[in-house]
DNA sequence: CCCATATGTTGACAGACGTCGATATCTTGG
DNA sequence: CCAAGATATCGACGTCTGTCAACATATGGG
């Protein structure tokens, strides 16, 4: 296991509307900010950052290595960026690829509105 | 004092590239962080989310107490949202008003990029 | 002037979080 | 099959964070 399952995390659900819209209710405050508590840490910033910039749009596990954290610790902020939705993991052979979500970056972006 | 300083605080530096373009050096995404911690709680989503979509583009502290915590807490939430550089406020009489900082969403979604 | 109202500050506490070393699991090559 | 490499899990530790009650500060009205 370790690996995205293909039915759940990977979906993306609009969530909630763009704050400057309308008021947010407790429930979708509350969802939102597991996606903004994924990325509130520099290492997993920089993480969804080389994944996200990656040629083909996904990086193998030792390509994100070079972040300053011990490998468990890599492996439990991937953990988390999965668990957000924010990220999807394939497993090829020794290997595990890691790639942006479809939508999740949009979709965050969108709850930020871009009109101010 | 409580309020925020005409010189810092309100300004809004480019920070960081989209995360899609380039991978975030240490600094960057520590940088880039900050904001997103300050994001990173429903509470203080709900307070964006209400002086955002204020008419006037501000709100009272007093139209903000209504979030599910005390008093204390919402002035506490409001002093993260200002320090992150998020909000703005003013001071009119016995009354605060918070505004959302100019530039301050846009610069968050330009580092989200809204190109996946 | 003093009191009620509005907002911010302080100190304390429980729980969440980031980090690591040790270890487990899985896969491939020999 | 067994050793080596890649990745995940576990358990422990220190620190950060959200929360509140109590208090402090400031403003305007009577």
């Amino acid at each position: 296991m370790g690996v995205t399952s293909p039915t759940a995390e990977s979906l993306v659900v609009p969530c909630c509307p763009p704050i400057t819209t309308s008021e947010l209710s407790a429930e979708q405050a509350e969802s939102a900010a597991v996606m903004f508590k994924a990325l509130a840490d520099p290492v997993r910033l920089r993480l969804m950052s080389k994944v996200a910039a990656a040629e083909g749009g996904e990086a193998c596990v030792c390509d994100l290595l070079d972040v300053g954290v011990a490998q468990p610790t890599v492996s439990h902020h991937l953990k988390k960026l999965r668990e957000a939705g924010l990220l999807t993991s394939r497993k090829q052979g020794t290997w595990v690829y890691y790639a942006v979500a479809p939508g999740a970056l949009t979709s965050m972006a969108a709850i930020l509105d871009a009109s101010r």
